[in-house]
DNA sequence: ATTTAAATATACCAATTGGTATATTTTATA
DNA sequence: TATAAAATATACCAATTGGTATATTTAAAT
């Protein structure tokens, strides 16, 4: 079982998280966070060092479910080509489920600290190579059975895949529209079936 | 010839606009704006209502900056056709201009003022809307004169143009690389090529 | 049940926040 | 050049900021 004081941390993460990232680092106070989570400043920096300490953290934590349930579900199927279609099929979906993080914490904190926080720009660099090395690796396992034509250079298009996706995630966002990311699922399974089957 | 409060005004915009754009509204205080300026805060307030007025102004200053520049650019060419071609021209060396700007301000001010500052959003919105409808007119155009299918639906064609293009905006910023600009132009070109062109 | 250590609450700090009322300076007009 | 008006500077405000030292409470081990 675990400790109390793992699950006061755990607490401070779950409330706090989504609130980092919707609102930011700067716009998001101390009395922010201790409103939220009924606790007091001596219950916060008890368990995190600063404010910046409790941000990154926050986002390792949104990240960290975001990415366990991406790949639950890219367990559905064993093809590598069914996988890129079960990444489209996910991210269908993706406005009505990251509503419930705060957002897309890869767009949000990436923009939010860009020229503002080096500890967490890192982070987030970090976590958008992650993403695009797991996506590389599905399409070079489909080159490998012979799935996907050989011509494709794997790296190159998962770049593109996740550019997609991320302008798609903005745009739904800043205009409160699914149809970006509707259209851009629609558009990448065209290209999986036309540029990338062997 | 302008009037010295005038000047002042401009001055004020030409040095707040960046600052806003790449700090982030909560994380720009009136002193950073103040320091920045060598004016006081009577002069600021003398000449805007409160912060939220001098960030709207301070946006839209930037933007019309950039939609003149992009619109200059444009006049390259009559050939709807070629003026697609120069858009993505023109985002090929979007890096180091937007620079100058302190980011790109859609990307900056979208993602800062979603579910921060509606009346900033709102604007963000409108010039969203005002880009894609300008892209889709260039495309109907084509289509008129022969250019382009007349298959293309021009609103959703312009949509997925500036879906990408923000995407890839956001990945060359977070990651600090331009490939991400340059390849999803060179995809975008293909896409002319491809499925656009008559 | 008592003790000890860990966890949380309280009270406080100097610095900064956005904003305002008033004083001063600068500009343009007569 | 004197004057009125416009523009800018100064001094101040209460509220809030992130953070800390200490007091108190709570939980775990004996």
């Amino acid at each position: 079982m675990q400790t109390k004081a793992e699950l006061t941390k755990l607490h401070i993460l779950e409330t706090v998280a989504p609130i980092f990232n919707q609102n930011g680092y700067a716009a998001t106070s101390m009395s922010d966070i201790t409103n939220a989570t009924g606790l007091t400043k001596g219950a916060i920096y008890g368990n995190f060092k600063n404010k910046e300490a409790l941000a990154i953290s926050s986002f390792k934590f949104t990240v960290k479910k975001l990415m366990t349930r991406i790949s639950n579900h890219l367990e559905l199927s064993d093809s590598p080509i069914q996988k890129l279609f079960l990444i489209t099929d996910f991210y269908r979906n993706y406005y009505d489920y990251s509503k419930q993080l705060g957002g897309c914490p890869v767009l949000n904190i990436g923009v939010d600290a860009n020229n503002q926080n080096t500890l967490l720009l890192k982070n987030v660099k970090i976590v958008i190579e992650k993403i695009q090395d797991q996506v590389a690796s599905i399409i070079e396992q489909g080159i490998e059975i012979g799935e996907i034509s050989a011509e494709i250079n794997a790296m190159q298009y998962a770049k593109r895949l996740d550019t997609m996706i991320q302008g798609a995630v903005f745009m739904t966002y800043t205009m409160d529209d699914e149809f970006y990311l509707k259209d851009t699922m629609n558009q990448i399974d065209q290209m999986i079936h036309n540029e990338l089957k062997a």
